[in-house]
DNA sequence: CTAAGTGCAAAGCATTTGCAGGCTT
DNA sequence: AAGCCTGCAAATGCTTTGCACTTAG
């Protein structure tokens, strides 16, 4: 309960950040949120104990923890960013009427990872496994309604 | 050089929606160009031939192409929806960077195909694989700028 | 004929940027 | 002390919506 503290304080040391209040709320709450939250849905969730945050900072916080590779924006089909702070290697159920998205490991994908073969010009970092789909709350729909939360 | 149209056709009837000039453009625009091209991409390379052509029509195209799953919007980590209308199984090289994916076909996913396991309430279409990374031109910076097209 | 599709202009959100302080190092 | 960070407000950019007209079926 006090572990994830230091170490995150450690790694914004080693990627030559400084350490600030709202890098280490912002990352908590990340971290504790396996729902894959939207930078306004950290946001409002922060406001209520970190009064006086700005949304501006939650927006350049989550993007120099991804610059530094300390977070992860995950790709998704919905046109809003979602982050994730879990580094274990899973992979995403994404709605694509309501752009939820839920992790699960699959055991097929577990092990496949960064292709080692020739890949033309491009550095590869990590790989993203995504089943798309429909969740529960928009089935029925082709898509382009608002059924679910996506939260 | 002219199955598609045909067969374009007989994928709107099947789908119930019907078949425009402005719809028979958008799908041909986009079946040719491999570089997923974003809305407005292609709004600019058709409004030259198409005069008259409305960037809003050339949206709504694209979104109910999804919907039918006559065309998929590719998920990617960069804001901008960007769309394919290639049938084939094959994977994305991302750069998180500037946004470009490129299109591979990588052994090791080729057979991978939709799980067939028990999925948590969800109803699973189709996979997508994406390998994140930095292209060449975007390779040394960590991110954040966009010193490719993304084209 | 009639409902789906289109164009235009304006609105809507998510995200970014400029600038003046404030706080970590 | 120096410069990275933050907050605020305004700007930007992609995408959607309201409304009246057009056109495929």
């Amino acid at each position: 309960m006090r572990g994830w503290c230091r170490d995150f304080q450690r790694s914004c040391r080693a990627a030559g950040i400084r350490v600030t209040a709202q890098r280490l709320a912002v990352y908590e709450a990340l971290a504790a949120d396996g729902a894959h939250p939207t930078a306004d849905a950290l946001y409002t969730r922060l406001a209520r104990v970190m009064p006086g945050l700005s949304r501006t900072t939650v927006y350049r916080v989550l993007d120099s923890l991804e610059r530094r590779g300390l977070i992860r924006r995950v790709s998704s089909t919905a046109g809003v960013a979602r982050f994730d702070a879990r580094p274990e290697a899973h992979q995403h159920l994404v709605c694509r009427v309501c752009g939820a998205i839920v992790d699960v490991s699959l055991p097929t994908f577990r092990r496949l990872g960064v292709p080692r073969g020739p890949l033309p010009r491009f550095v590869a970092e990590h790989v993203e496994v995504q089943v798309v789909g429909r969740c529960a709350a928009c089935h029925g729909q082709d898509a382009g309604g608002d059924p679910g939360t996506g939260t």
